[in-house]
DNA sequence: AGCGCATGTTGAACCGTTTACACAGGGCGC
DNA sequence: GCGCCCTGTGTAAACGGTTCAACATGCGCT
């Protein structure tokens, strides 16, 4: 029967921890002391003070608990959007660690849109939480940097915990928690799967230029090439938009239009590119894998539905990392890289290469 | 260049309201005023606050501001999981609004585990969060009923106001905007549609006793049915446990193994259980829509990939509205009941019955 | 008995804001 | 020239916790 305080006008007005301890007829100190659990007290005081605090239903006001200078048991993190599934499963992770280490998780979305993942590291700093965690992919220009660094320091001397997720580091006097998937690695994997099935002409889907994700992967493709000897010709690489579905269908289609095939696979920079891709192959009569290897990046939802040979990168284990390397720092200016492993995941999207597009010679 | 304030042992710490005030030689108030902007000043001292507060990069303490009465610009969301795009797409529309307003968003996940819930729901309590938005399919006995309205009371009480989101009212004295879409009428759609195609034994896969949403589910397919004066055959609802993707491919794959096929349409509860039923009938060689008719609910993602006639909901616009009418009631204890329309959205996965499956008899 | 010590409890200062109230000074009507 | 209003600013009291230093109390020791 949770009752409440009646203030003065008769509307109800919830607990404070004044109420509690006039009811329970100690002191506020030893209500404070009794439910942080951190100082001895005696059985039956608690006993006293906990069914006051069961029967006024009073929670403790966090405001004033973060203003008395304790932390806010709080982990922000700041993601591109929350729908598309890379994001999502990283989230998921950071919710997962949170929950377990009794955190609850602020979410800032920004678009893409740079100076809104400013501001909600601004928003971010206001609340103090103890870990500012920012995902994804970025375009790292000069400015940015600079900028990004003033936060980084900011953040710190707030004595909240910055960690990049998937994203390059700032600078070596930048403190940050720097937690990275294996992108070259991956890339490299994917590409040498398919130069090992007999592919020569392989269609790199979705490069985006100054873009630090599909830039990793790119430079994974070259290396391949390289390493098993065949030429790269810059012309095999298609530049993309925004990495979605519909870019990949867009850029497959118009590849196709422009003239005869001239690739016989296709790494595309992600799963949702090479659904798209997919999609337009289908429509000129093009098989996966009878007539083009495929093979995407990021082994989310779509692959699984499409049987799409493609790259692993543990999403959520990201998420995990990234809250359990800032909650374990206790001094939260923290420097620190960690690069988690990706790796290939084989399904039925490639056959052997029986040679017919050999390339424009 | 921003500087911060150096107290005694020379470890940063950042600027407070008091130190931009002795900076820019005016008293603290003064900084409030200008800074919260709804006050008259005079331009000279506005310029010179502006000045120091850049200089010593001040933000406010969001702890000291809601201590002092300003109710957070925050709005709180409780969802299953953050991966499963429904509750995705719904926080997405939460994430959407609530920036437009200037609010950030506190979310807590509860893998479906009402305790976990519920402690969700007493951490919001404690944020002061201006809006609680609970999102998604429950279980709703009457000890939830009676606990559920507890909480609700009490966060009417701390000024928090409580929305349900694609959940019913907990009743008609506990205080709670309710945001619902059409289940019932959007399932009676699905059906009508295949039963229009001629089909007569339509397998509903997925029910859920006891929880809301499967319920309505299931009884719009049989609205649909005894509309249609097509006799109900209970042996036809097929239970799930989860409402996932290989759930979906279980329950098909027993149904098939039980012995012959007796339906020559499948209307399940949700897209994952369809992509799941799908897989199970391409491995017995059976195709949509030739073989057999399917149609899901939700529109997500998967839906488009495979083809399938489904029953779109309004996701977004369910996360958006909840936001916004929340916003909207200045008194915390407003209660409303909105309901979202669904529609039908006609892919490829429904052929006319040519009528070879009738049924036991 | 007097002492030190461990154990529990209390009063009060403090955290950083907002805001009610007081007040200073200038312009204006009388 | 006096009182008045208006504009802009300052002073100080909340807000609801945490925690430090101080203080009772009971106990075993010398």
């Amino acid at each position: 029967m949770p009752r409440r305080i009646a203030s003065g006008d008769g509307k109800p007005r919830p607990a404070t921890i004044k109420d509690v301890a006039r009811h329970a007829g100690v002191s506020v100190a030893t209500v404070s002391r009794i439910l942080s659990g951190t100082y001895p007290n005696a059985p039956a005081t608690r006993s006293k003070v906990m069914r006051a605090v069961r029967e006024l239903d009073y929670v403790a006001n966090a405001h004033a608990r973060g203003l008395a200078g304790v932390r806010p048991k709080s982990v922000a993190i700041v993601v591109n959007s929350v729908i598309s599934p890379h994001y999502a499963h990283v989230a998921q992770g950071v919710h997962e660690e949170a929950a377990r280490a009794g955190r609850l998780c602020i979410v800032g979305t920004t678009g893409g849109d740079l100076e809104r993942e400013l501001a909600a590291i601004q928003l971010m700093r206001e609340e103090h939480a103890e870990a500012v965690i920012l995902v994804g992919n970025i375009n790292p220009d000069e400015a940015y940097r600079e900028r990004m660094a003033g936060y980084a320091r900011a953040l710190a001397a707030a004595g909240s915990q910055l960690v990049l997720c998937g994203r390059p580091p700032l600078g070596p006097d930048v403190p940050a928690i720097v937690v990275e998937y294996d992108n070259t690695g991956g890339a490299f994997a994917a590409t040498s799967h398919l130069l090992s099935a007999g592919h020569k002409r392989i269609l790199f889907l979705g490069r985006r230029s100054g873009y630090t994700t599909p830039e990793s992967r790119v430079a994974g493709y070259r290396a391949a090439l390289a390493a098993h000897g065949v030429p790269h010709d810059p012309g095999l690489e298609v530049d993309g938009a925004r990495m979605v579905r519909r870019e990949g269908y867009r850029m497959m289609r118009e590849r196709l239009d422009a003239g005869p095939r001239d690739f016989t696979a296709v790494f595309a920079s992600n799963d949702l590119i090479a659904a798209g891709a997919r999609e337009a192959l289908r429509e000129r009569g093009l098989r996966i894998p009878e007539d083009v290897s495929m093979v995407g990046f990021d082994d989310l939802p779509p692959a699984a539905d499409i049987d799409l040979t493609t790259v692993y990168i543990p999403h959520e284990e990201l998420g995990r990392t990234a809250v359990r390397l800032a909650l374990k720092s206790e001094t939260p200016g923290a420097s620190e890289h960690v690069l988690l492993g990706t790796h290939i995941v084989v399904r039925d999207s490639v056959c052997p290469n029986v040679g017919e597009a050999s390339g424009p010679d």
